[in-house]
DNA sequence: TGTTAGCACTCGCAATATATGAGTGCTAAC
DNA sequence: GTTAGCACTCATATATTGCGAGTGCTAACA
């Protein structure tokens, strides 16, 4: 069967009456609804069509109907309507400059949670091509070194080694130049393993501690389980009934604390990101099993030099997705242009 | 009225099973439960007189009766059984030695959260009365400096300061010595006025960054709103169906994520500790507005060297006490003897 | 004087019955 | 192709009932 103008119409009065009520929607509603000027009983007619293509279900025999997955799913795709007005509004809640980019991601989730008034996600920029700026060593005591690494984008790292050999505060004021003369500015990949030897032999005696560095160094680029994330709004998920229900309600929120199904989230998302950089899981679509009752859509933020990251918003099925989607797309921009001033 | 002997066996027998049950417990239950061989009749005296004195109540007229904040109170100081034998069994879960101090205090909350059952939060150690260890300086670029700020317990903090005029590498070492030769080893509170002058004559024309250089160790080691907490077994609530009515839970879950709460918990927790360290707050007892449903059992640790935190428990007002405790007494012994190695 | 058996009473809760009404599918007529 | 009409379904709301756990009180007992 196919997929009718007057099919799409009627369907795309279900799913907005539906967002809005959050009750199924039956035929007389739409009869009136929409503009199409057809009685219920045809109505009746299209939905039951409509049911059989699989598009909408009834929750009980006497009972209107309610969009499927599949659904949403067509009415994201091409019924949306793009109401770019809200912008206006948003434009408002500019993100405030923070100096510490923890700090600006952290008030970047709460925005998107107070004005969707749905659980929001942002994921720290993943920094694996990137650059370093400056290697700092510090002698901390007789035994102890603190290596400070900047990258690109002024995300800093902190690491306390342990060497062996004693070192003084010349050694210490040696090795800082010699490493950041011949490393400062090139990405990880760059730290060759021929390089690596090269730095070794000029340090001479203090050969140990340049491969301790280095190593410290990869792993403060690298790290994975490092991927930070924050959220906000979580309890936002009590507002919307068809969560709540203990159980779900808790599994949620035990994603939100663990962080570790959201780390996947954010993975596959920046894998998969398309050239608007929006997408949309509905139920079942979702990579996180504990979320098949909810819609996630997210959205890829990128601060150059390769740091892109993640923003989301995790809701119910029946999520003003205009809203949502209009939110992330200016934080997006806001994200974008704050690095690139 | 007296608190006589056999009242207080009798309310501890309520207690002891309602802490089990979570049913309002009858008079012919304590009967049974008790060895004192008496009839429900007589039982049912004394618990009118224990619903008199207010340790008591009934939710209805026709059910048993359950302990009150006060009751709970009673029960709590004087009746609680030391039951030590299960330290045994949580010596298993010993904390692995984590080398950074933000991990070894996310695994503690995770800990006493899967141990316990309850919701759990861990604040990281203030470092008020701290003593500087380190700074370093390093230039960024013309106009930025990366401040490295080392504390007694190998705290880290880092800023990053812009500065008016322009430095040179030769001008920050200068500074980094002088900066060391005076500070190195002294608390906040010792930097005062007269040694901040001081230096800034000494720094000559660079006496603008030494101040932004010393507020910023100050606001380094005051950081008021910087008290990291961690926090885990949120969704733990939800085995408790008390707090779980849609609204509480809520404001429970929100309470946990926005850590404000939590923030003046610690503060009041540290400022009260007594000796045994451990602290009981029943239903409003609780410093926090959004917990009066819950009880909440907070303990003090000490690294040393002043650096004191808070972890605590938070769970229904019927929660399992001594077994709170037993945790959290064996999580501060672990924590206390990790960094006096 | 403290303890106990007995009894009427209360009241939350679960089970059952009843009514309501929104919504459907189908059919026949337009 | 559209519509009015009608019988039918079923979730939800409301009232009715019975049950039972538990109480307070009284009177008898040791």
């Amino acid at each position: 069967m196919e997929l009718s103008e007057r099919k799409m119409i009627i369907l795309q009065a279900i799913v907005r009456n539906y967002l809005e009520t959050g009750e199924p929607v039956g035929s007389r509603t739409i009869s009136k609804y929409t503009d199409l000027n057809l009685s219920s009983a045809t109505i009746r007619n299209e939905m039951a069509d409509l049911e059989e293509m699989g598009y909408i279900v009834q929750p009980h025999t006497s009972a209107g109907r309610i969009p499927t997955d599949a659904g949403y799913r067509v009415y994201v795709d091409t019924m949306m309507a793009e109401k770019d007005k809200e912008v206006e509004a948003l434009k408002t809640n500019l993100l405030e400059k923070e100096e510490r980019l923890d700090q600006l991601l952290k008030q970047t989730a709460k925005l998107l949670a107070t004005n969707t008034n749905y659980a929001s996600m942002v994921s720290a920029p993943s920094i694996h091509q990137n650059k370093l700026k400056l290697i700092q060593l510090s002698r901390v005591n007789d035994s102890q070194l603190l290596a400070v690494i900047v990258i690109e984008g002024n995300v800093i790292k902190n690491t306390l080694l342990d060497v062996s050999e004693q070192i003084n505060e010349e050694t210490v004021l040696k090795l800082n130049i010699l490493l950041n003369t011949h490393l400062t500015g090139l990405s990880i990949e760059e730290i060759n393993l021929k390089l690596i030897s090269s730095l070794k032999t000029q340090a001479g005696i203090h050969s140990d501690i340049v491969g301790d560095v280095i190593d410290a160094v990869a792993k403060a680029i690298h790290d994975e389980d490092d991927l930070e994330i924050y959220t906000s709004g979580t309890n936002n998920i009590f507002k919307y009934p068809e969560l709540t229900d203990s159980n779900a309600a808790s599994e949620l929120i035990g994603a939100f604390e663990e962080k570790q199904a959201l780390s996947e989230l954010v993975v596959k998302t920046l894998s998969e990101s398309e050239e608007t950089g929006i997408q949309v899981y509905i139920g079942n679509e979702s990579p996180v099993s504990t979320m098949k009752d909810c819609s996630i859509v997210t959205a890829t933020y990128d601060l150059g030099d390769g740091m892109k990251g993640t923003i989301g918003i995790i809701g119910p099925k029946r999520m003003d997705y205009e809203k949502v989607v209009d939110n992330l797309k200016d934080v997006m921009r806001q994200l974008d242009s704050i690095y690139k001033k």
